[in-house]
DNA sequence: TGCATCATGTAATCAGTTACATGATTTT
DNA sequence: AAAATCATGTAACTGATTACATGATGCA
């Protein structure tokens, strides 16, 4: 149930909306945890009713009143609870492997459209990554570091690095699908 | 639903039944894709259903009879399509980015055990990885290479790149960790 | 005698995705 | 006039996890 705890650390950063939590979830925290407002909004609900956020509505004009969600202290000693708890180093749901696995039984060659745009996605996401950490972190204009922002920059570079060894890994699919498709069908 | 082609990929590397599914699960293509056998079990008897699966009950001697299932023709063409269509970059879902960036909100220290067990993790699938390698393909007594066995070597190529990845970035975790502790609890 | 392994499953629950639904405001 | 954004939700479905259940064989 690690989507409650992603959100108790999300609201202690700032408190806000479900709106405003899906925002955050399709990037800073969503590189490392997604969810869609449905859930959120499922979610929030049930925390609240449990007593582990605390909610103001906020009278807007002209539009639906916001709900602003906080942390409340049963929410801040669930989350310090959860911290002491030791969770499972996870394990990965790699689909492309599993197709790349599967191409021993089709033609290999099938897979390196796809390898490509995956490739694509991956660059795009490093290069944000490394915007943001330009931004945020590294640049002339990033705020003062402190405990909070050190940890928030350690779990980026985490992101940096899985993006340059993804991106790596693809390189190395690539290779190896051209390497069998000109073994496979040899030029004339 | 690519748990379903996971298995049709392992039972045409080789046919089989749930309970060695399950164990295969565990290792070689559970590196990149887990089940449980409850989970196993129930999809092995939809796509039999479905008649993607072909069932063979080989009677044992003193034990329950085996069921073994192998992939029909109907199964073949389903990964065939499967691998033609286009699959979503996977997003990541990672608990202990979750955690350190909470740790903010907690003593950070807490977390140091929690890093330095993910690391042990982690090496150890690192070192297994290597050995599986130099066993299967990269070692003296390796069998000869074919299309399908250079698809498994560069999926596990992945494996052994996300590992050592995993385990840089870990390394990073604790040294940021331990500064934080330094800083705030500074030497008598 | 007890534990691990082989071999199979059901039931209940929880988490996550997809589709549907509404309605105002702001921007192009 | 249309599209994007703000803001909220329900309902149905699918997928994954956890707990429970059975029973033989073989090894220490």
């Amino acid at each position: 149930m690690a989507l409650d705890h992603a959100i108790l650390v999300s609201l202690l950063e700032r408190p806000g909306s479900g709106y405003e939590l899906a925002r955050r979830f399709e990037r800073s925290i969503g590189y490392f945890w997604t969810a869609t407002h449905q859930q959120i909004y499922r979610v929030l609900k049930r925390m609240e009713a449990d007593g582990l956020l605390d909610l103001r509505e906020v009278p807007q004009q002209g539009r639906p009143d916001k709900k602003e969600y906080s942390v409340a202290e049963a929410g801040r000693a669930a989350l310090s609870r959860w911290l002491h708890e030791p969770i499972e180093p996870e394990s990965l749901r790699h689909d492309l492997a599993v197709k790349i696995r599967g191409a021993a039984f089709d033609d290999p060659a099938t897979l390196i459209g796809e390898v490509e745009r995956h490739h694509h996605v991956h660059s795009d996401r490093l290069a944000h990554y490394l915007a943001g950490e330009q931004r945020d972190f590294t640049g002339p204009d990033a705020p003062a570091p402190d405990p909070g922002r050190e940890l928030q920059h350690v779990v980026l570079r985490g992101g940096i690095a899985y993006e340059r060894m993804t991106i790596a890994w693809l390189d190395d699919v690539l290779a190896t699908l051209h390497r069998l498709g000109a073994a496979a069908d040899p030029p004339a």
